[in-house]
DNA sequence: TTGTATGCGTTATCAC
DNA sequence: GTGATAACGCATACAA
């Protein structure tokens, strides 16, 4: 059963009360300034009396614009992605557009159909969020889209516009408040391969380790994939590693999490025994129970910016594509101190042990009572 | 400076290609059984080989309806509401729906001035997530408007649909497993009261005072907002009248949480002196740190049910509003355990040290490092 | 300054 | 079974 249309007004309608033509009631409407500055206010005024207004839908079929933004993220659930849509949405509401989302939960193939459905429904712009922005297929697809404004990963080779934080910088400061305090083996839990942020974080790290003399140890730089998970099973490595580091800066927030639960199970202090520097300054990390020290990702303001960006390009056409970097901030919790200077003789997790501890600790919602 | 309008395959283009009339080429696509079987795979042959694809645009011009669903939520940096969107978006992207998405801040204005322009927009229906349904202009919007769908607050006085969770129940099984550990003054820390489902987690702990005949005494009730801050103040009156309860139950956890941090910061064991539930199970609530009892708000599965809903409404036209309750489930964790058997003699919280305690316990980002 | 005609891409109606 | 045409609501080019 179809929608019984609603009946609507139309501008029609309006030419029609005052005698005039519609196109007349269009320019008055457009403020075009060929119509006469009386007829203009009587047509406002029939206009409200009316409550009419002008059909985005009809409007869009014959413009080719929708005044909509379509964005693309892996999960609306995380609220860094939240806060960059809300920043975003923001600025754009303001400015009369819609926006368009698409949680694509990871899946390259839901990321492809989303941006072609949206690019269908003719969005004026695509924002792409953390995706994965590579490969002969989406180089098609970037030709019959409308423009594309990245963030967190960039497309290599494409001249897309790009929206990001200083992760290099961000890395750097951390390691050099890190070495001030003393520390001079700082191991690095790092993002997945095909972020271009976590590699911009990896790279940071590695400069700052050359730069200030650091223990260039390779065996301190564990991979990761951003999920607790990942945290356990690298804060694991790194700290039953002989010569285990006094510090580990991980490349999220949530890593960084699970390396201080870790080190608690395994009995060390914090910061005593082992500073924790995390990315991203989630929720959590504020709380005093865990007050971890972290580069804060300014999410909210990325999604500002891109807005503005969008907001430009189409007041002014083309133009080249634009690469913004937005400075970060160290923020100094609890998690971080001087180096102890005595050794502490510690148990190790054995196998067994860690798998113990993640199926036990962490109680999510599964563990329930009926 | 304007778009220029992207070269698009159109309609007609595959019936002159194919020496056929548009409508023809619309019948076969469309799947209607008058057209031959045979022009039916020439056309969806053609179709594929020019990429064609229907524009979404003129559709929605002609048809009246835009497969668009609007959703209005107070903050999509909230992980709770990401969930449900999440939820919903997985339901309606499977049967070819887009998302649009209004984040309104909590403001009445902004909640209204969306629902107009996505009515305006012609979406297909408006989802209203713990919005300010009520008052005599929204009953007005509400005619205007393309089918709703409700969760979190419900519109007194209006018959819409209304898809949501047990609060009722998730309060009483919360006291009832309290008072099964031996509890008899638990207090509660109340939601927003335009907020139906707090007021139904409030009844809820109402009815279970009372059929478990615990302590009834009002003075264990106090008000708060969901925030943080709140939850400090109300935990703060709570643990400082004389005969403090050796429970509490929070309407949200993030209020729960104040109440677990100031019980620490006033030297309160966890659970021994005080045991603490909350309500929604967000993500910090499962970390070992923290490790809050909770009754966990179905999130996602609320977004499901909306969409099956929605969905159902399309295909089977007008029916009665609907008033869905989705079950809730109590999570235990550490934050609960029997009442101490021995009274402990507690400092309490001077006005001033609370007011140093909220300056300087939690370290929001604004405290930064340069 | 205002009015008329046309097209945006699609689908429904009706004639063939 | 297939084809011509009108209509959805608006904005524009052009005529008056």
């Amino acid at each position: 059963m179809r929608n019984p249309r609603k009946p609507q007004v139309t501008i029609i309608d309006v030419a029609r009360e005052l005698k005039l033509a519609p196109s007349t009631v269009s320019n008055a409407l457009r403020g075009k300034p060929v119509v006469a500055e009386e007829t203009r206010k009587r047509i406002l005024a029939q206009c409200r009396a009316m409550n009419y207004v002008a059909s985005p839908v009809a409007r869009a079929l014959r413009e080719g614009r929708t005044f909509t933004v379509g964005v693309l993220l892996p999960d609306i659930a995380n609220p860094i992605f939240g806060d960059i849509v809300k920043g975003l949405d923001s600025v754009m509401a303001a400015s009369g557009f819609a926006t368009l989302l698409a949680s694509t939960e990871g899946s390259r193939e839901r990321f492809l159909s989303a941006a072609r459905t949206f690019a269908k429904r003719d969005v004026d712009a695509l924002v792409m969020i953390s995706q994965p922005v590579g490969g002969e297929e989406f180089e098609r697809l970037v030709e019959l889209c409308p423009p594309i404004v990245l963030t967190h990963r960039k497309a290599a080779g494409l001249d897309l516009d790009y929206i990001g934080m200083d992760n290099h910088g961000g890395s750097m400061a951390a390691l050099q408040h890190l070495a001030a305090l003393g520390h001079r083996r700082i191991g690095f839990i790092g993002g997945p391969e095909q972020s271009s942020a976590a590699q911009e974080r990896l790279d940071g790290y590695r400069q700052a380790v050359q730069e200030l003399s650091l223990d260039p140890d390779p065996a301190l730089v564990c991979p990761g994939d951003y999920t607790l998970m990942s945290g356990f099973k690298a804060a694991h490595h790194l700290l039953s590693i002989k010569k285990r580091p006094t510090a580990i800066l991980a490349a999220n927030d949530l890593m960084a999490c699970a390396v201080l639960d870790v080190a608690v199970q395994m009995e060390l202090t914090i910061p005593g025994d082992l500073s924790v520097i995390g990315f991203d300054d989630i929720f959590v990390s504020s709380f005093p129970q865990i007050a971890l020290s972290t580069i804060r990702q300014p999410a909210s303001e990325i999604g500002n910016a891109i807005g503005r960006r969008l907001i430009e390009r189409f007041d002014s056409g083309n133009c080249p594509a634009c690469h913004v970097v937005l400075p970060t901030q160290l923020v100094v919790r609890a998690s971080i101190g001087p180096p102890a200077r005595r050794k502490s003789t510690l148990g190790r997790f054995s196998e067994q042990d860690l798998n113990a501890y993640l199926q036990n600790r962490w109680k999510p919602t599964s563990q329930v009572h009926p």
